[in-house]
DNA sequence: TTGTTATCTTAGCATCGTCAAGATAGCGCG
DNA sequence: CGCGCTATCTTGACGATGCTAAGATAACAA
């Protein structure tokens, strides 16, 4: 019997169409990419008719917004594992942002939906937020933890901002393939990252700061 | 003979229909955003019939590419004129980054439809290329002017990246309203991208590096 | 003038997002 | 158990899109 399944989620007729539908896009997002994603994929994936998200969804942006959702909880938790491996604060600078670049490199579609929502809405996902402890207040924290005066907070908001840019500057361009003789020059893809970071002021510098 | 108007343009029947059509694209861009910017609709701009760009251009792709090619050259010019304008080399690099993302908040539409298009030949354009005199090489420039190694061409090249990537990702950012209030506290945007510069290490240091 | 060829239009195809109406199935209530 | 209610899903349709094929048209070359 269906009815034992886990989560208080609706499961009518199909289970949980909502889940399985973002599943579905997920799916068809990382086999054909952004472009491929149109609804009526989505549900030709999931075995439904085209008409079917309608139902859970008020329109293919709601889909979207909530495969993305689910984009920052992964990011955030790659963030969050990053941090916690670092051996001290200075090094967590770094890994943090060369976390933030791998996930956006292993993710390319993700990622992809997850700003094009976000600009959608003129606005950012709650991880993104100044207020609670989603992704942005990690960086914030790590930076605070390696020494930036936590008093000064327009300082500590604009160097997590600068993080953060640089960041997704590099996120999105570590896709050309204009950078490959860079990537080989340094031994490899995630080391080009940190020569970047170095060059940014977010790796730790050997003399003092 | 191509009778006496300027150009080598096509002039047949409309006169220079690849020209009317960049035009066209240009303006939807600009009064409706990319999201309106249909093949058809630009087409109606421009007075002609929906199959009629394809005798100029081989699909919507290319059409954008015309358009993004337009773009670059502008965002070339407006670093050029930063650059021109700048007292010093260690003033230019921050000028640069400005001027970037000055064009990127005052074209946001173009600016995305530059980096889509590049991101789909997954190749960036000429002004962007290591080779030439483009926007790329012109960082390049300023930073040797500004005191960088030029011998050590693969620090060099990890520099203007750096910086590159920096200023792509906060004209990206700069969009969000998340940060309104940081942009106030700065008294202004402007200053806003000068501030977020600052910790980025691309606006000069008071003391010497 | 005549023929050639580039240019543009008309008509059509498959696909897309979305909606309205109908069918279906699980649930509560008697 | 039976009845109805309502959420769920399907069918069918509309307008719009990218793109193609076939025909019309106008500039040029001879």
């Amino acid at each position: 019997m269906r009815e034992s399944q886990a989560a208080d989620a609706r499961r009518y007729h199909h289970g949980d169409l909502r889940r399985a539908l973002i599943d579905a896009a997920s799916r068809v997002l990382e086999a054909e990419g952004p472009s491929a994603l149109s609804l009526r994929a989505v549900a030709r994936e999931a075995g439904v008719s085209p008409a079917a998200p309608y139902h859970h969804f008020k329109d293919k942006g709601e889909l979207l917004e909530a495969v993305a959702h689910e984009g920052w909880d992964l990011l955030d938790a790659a963030l969050a594992k990053a941090k916690a491996e670092a051996s001290s604060p200075a090094q967590a600078i770094s890994e943090l942002g060369v976390a933030y670049v791998c996930f956006a490199r292993n993710n390319p579609a993700l990622y992809r939906v997850m700003y094009d929502t976000a600009r959608d809405r003129e606005d950012l996902p709650d991880q993104m937020k100044i207020e609670g402890d989603g992704a942005y207040c990690k960086v914030r924290d790590t930076l605070i933890e390696a020494g930036a005066d936590p008093k000064d907070t327009l300082d500590i908001e604009l160097a997590t901002t600068a993080a953060w840019c640089s960041g997704h500057g590099l996120a999105e361009m570590a896709g050309f393939k204009q950078f490959a003789h860079l990537k080989e020059a340094c031994g490899g893809e995630v080391e080009f990252f940190r020569a970047v970071f170095q060059h940014m002021g977010l790796a730790p510098r050997p003399p003092g700061d």
